[in-house]
Order: structure tokens, then sequence, then C-alpha cells
DNA sequence: ACTCCCTTGATATCGGTGTTACGTCAGCGA
DNA sequence: TCGCTGACGTAACACCGATATCAAGGGAGT
């Protein structure tokens, strides 16, 4: 007789999903174990007798939020393509999509500060760390290899930590591949061509001069800097 | 008669004191406002006199922290040289040490997630925009400002987070070192591109590289072209 | 000097949170 | 059928942030 067993994971996925509805719709400080009860149709001390834990549910919740993003995700869109340069890129531009996607649960992530990683980190973290043995194994590191890593999860996190922070319309959509660009060019062994940096210095330089042109309107000022800025956030490549 | 005012000003320098204290010693969960009054020897409507909010006495002591960081830091490690590279390296490595000095301190305010940033966040990020405003000034970046910015406010971020995530002993001194160095070199043009930063200067080399600016139409490289002639030509000094 | 008003101090309290103790009752093996 | 073990449900505990209320007191203005 599995029927106790079953009821059992029954209840415990109500609750997970109770718990992430409340996360996606009413944000992280509406994730209260009453609240999760109430939305799941149990009590509460049923969550402490499945989850032991208000951690416990949120790893729980992690945990599932994940594994339901991965397997939503078009499978070709991060499949090993076989060059370990690209499933890192493909890994990375999951993870920040990922981030980007549910930032009440980073939050919720982040908000336990330095105590115990969540097994979904910790789960994402060696991803990560497989794919950068790989990088290792082909010989395309000129770092040490838990370098590498740190230096990944390290740009990753706060690259989403930094998007997260700012109103979602002035975000800087090549923030990622720009962070990614730049540890890839300091950790790969072969140096990633790159391209004309002259044009760009310059346009940069000007930019912080020209609120100073003289004999220009305002209009045209505001006009030029937004044209500038388009201009260097326009992917060369 | 000021003694109302410093009074006051006296309750709530205590206060902030216990606080900063109880989140030394006990950890930011420690931080409650009961726990707080009773050190600091008032009663708990006080704090919400004060402070308003227990975020305001949260703003405050990341505010008193980290002024009594950057006094008791000796004057001569994060004096401005003169090189804009340097100050940033400085910066750069003030902001990671201060990081890992007061790890409760910033669990705490990453803690708040996605709602506003603590004053003391964008004091932070003012004194860093300055800095990469410099370098710019300088001609030696060859990215947008702003890009820059979020990429070495981001590397900072995520790095202090990753080093604080795991036990002290098994830390990567040199990951800070790393970090910076794989933004600045996606960052920094090699040499400065504009040696004479001069108003007209920048503006003239900038009309060199005009036409192999990406992302614009013609017509906006037709129009900027003719703006830039007509400020040259523009009598002010 | 006196009144008036605003600030302070203190108590009690509200609504809410994570968590747990304990009685009860159903379902199972014997 | 009879115990017994486990889950269920109620209630409660120990806190938390935040406030209402009210007496006491001191400064300001007349």
């Amino acid at each position: 007789m599995v029927t106790t067993q079953d009821t059992r994971d029954d209840v415990r996925s109500g609750i997970v999903a109770a718990a992430t509805q409340l996360l996606r719709e009413k944000g992280a400080n509406a994730v209260t174990t009453r609240a999760v009860a109430q939305v799941a149709g149990v009590q509460a001390p049923t969550i402490y007798r499945l989850f032991g834990d208000k951690d416990g549910l949120i790893d729980a919740v992690a945990e599932h939020v994940m594994t339901t993003y991965v397997s939503g995700k078009s499978a070709a869109t991060d499949r090993a393509t076989g060059d370990p340069v690209d499933d890192l890129r493909s890994g990375w531009r999951t993870h920040v999509e990922f981030g980007l996607t549910n930032p009440e649960l980073y939050a919720l992530l982040a908000a336990r500060g330095s105590r115990a990683p969540s097994p979904a980190t910790v789960a994402g973290l060696d991803v990560l760390r497989r794919r950068v043995r790989r990088l290792a194994a082909a010989g395309l590191l000129r770092v040490d290899e838990q370098r590498a890593l740190l230096m990944i999860h390290s740009a990753g996190n706060g690259t989403i930590l930094t998007l997260l922070a700012m109103p979602e319309d002035q975000r800087d959509p090549a923030l990622g591949e720009a962070m990614l660009d730049a540890v890839l060019t300091s950790i790969l062994a072969t140096a990633p061509a790159t391209p004309d940096t002259t044009t760009s210095a310059v346009a940069v330089t000007f930019a912080t001069v020209l609120p100073d042109l003289p004999g220009l309107t305002d209009a045209e000022r505001a006009l030029m800097t937004e044209w500038l800025h388009r201009s260097l956030a326009h992917p060369t490549r």
C-alpha cells in the first residue's frame, strides 16, 4: 500500500505549489506559513511535519521552481553543442534569465545571508563546476579551475542582483554578455579578439565633455547624448 | 538653547551604537527593536520617533558603520593619487574589504531585496560614479560610462557575496583583484584615446571617428557632424 | 507669570510571525 | 476486535514591528 506515501507526496507538492504561487503573485513577504497553509488547504503544523522548517519549505520551492524552469526551457537552447565555451555561454544566459524571471525567489534565497546555502544554489554551482571542468579538460583555462568557477559565479550573481535592483525599463540588456566576456577574456587561454578600441573610447570621452560644448541648444545636446548611448550600446559583433 | 537637540542626538547615536553592537555581536537576526531599545536604555517607541521605521534605523546604522570605517582607514590608502585607474583600484579594495569586515551589515542591506536601496548604498554608488567619470574624462574608457559603472558594481557586489558565502579559511584572497582586472581589461582603453582632454580637442578627435560609429543612421551622423562644426566654430574663449 | 502646545516617557496593545505542545482520532497490524 | 502508532487539529507560546493613549514636562509667546 502506497496510498499514504502518495497522499503525503500530494500534500507536499500541493504546499510547494501554494507557496510558489504566493511567492509569484504577492512577493516574498507574503510567503508565510499561515498563508501557505491556508492556500494549500492544510494546517500550519503540516508544513513543519513535511519540511521541518520554513527554510525547508523555501528550499523545496526553490528546487521546484528551478526544475520546472529548466524543464520548461526548450531543450535545444541549452543542449551541449560540444564546444565547452558555447555551453558555458548558454548556461550563463539561462542562469541570468532565470534570475530575472524569478526576482522574488532570488531575493528569498539571498535573504538568508551567510547561512548554509540552499540545495538549489549548490546544485546550480555543481552544474557550473562541471562546465568549468570541461573547459579545464579541454585546456582552455589559463587560471585555476576553482578561480574560474568563483569568478563566473561572482559575476553572474552580481549581474543578476544589479539588474534586479534597477527598474525593469532601464536595465542594460547587454550587461550580462559584457560581464561574461570580461570574465572569459581573463580566464580563457585563447584571447578573443577585442574589436576596435579607439573609436568607442573616443566616443565615451566625447560624451563626458558634451555638456560643455558651446554653441548648441539643449535639445541638440540631448539628442547627441541619446545617439551616443545608442551607438555605444550597439553590439559590434 | 540646544540641550534638547543635543540630548536628542545623544539618544539617537546611542541607539545607533546599540544596534551596531548588537549587529556585530549577535548577528542580523538579533537586531530587533526591543533588543536595541533595551541595550540602548530607551523605550521601543523612541526608535520609531527618531528613525520612523526599522529600515530607517538600519539605514542609520549602515551610514554610521560606513563613515566610521572610511574615517578609520588610513587616509593615505585611499587618497586620490591623481591616476584615475589607481584611485579606482584603491576604492575597489576598500569596498571589498569593507564588505568582508561587516558581513552582517552587508547581509542586512542585501536582504531588502528589490526595494529602495539604502542611502549608504546609493552613496557608495555615487562615489563609484565619480571615479568612473574621471576615467571617462581622461579618455581611458572604451565602453559607455553607465556600462562601466554597472560592470564594476556588479563585479564588486558579486565578489563580496561569493567570498562571504564561503568559510573564511578557504576564501581566495586574490579573487577580488582577479575580478577587478577582468573588468578593467574589458573596460579600459589600452592608452588614452585623446591625449588632450580639453573640450575642443576631444570634440575634434571625435569628429574624426564619427563616421565609424555603429548603430546610427546616416542622417544622424550628418546632423552630429554639422552640430560639431558649429560648436567648434563657436567663439567662446 | 501664565497659558498653550509640542515633544518626551511609559505602558499597553494590536496584528502578525515562526514554531511547538498536546489531546484526539483514524487506520493499521496482531 | 484490540491496541498502538502516526497524523490531524486546536490552541498556545514567544516573539516581532508598529501604534494608540495618556500623563508629565519644558519652551515659546503674550
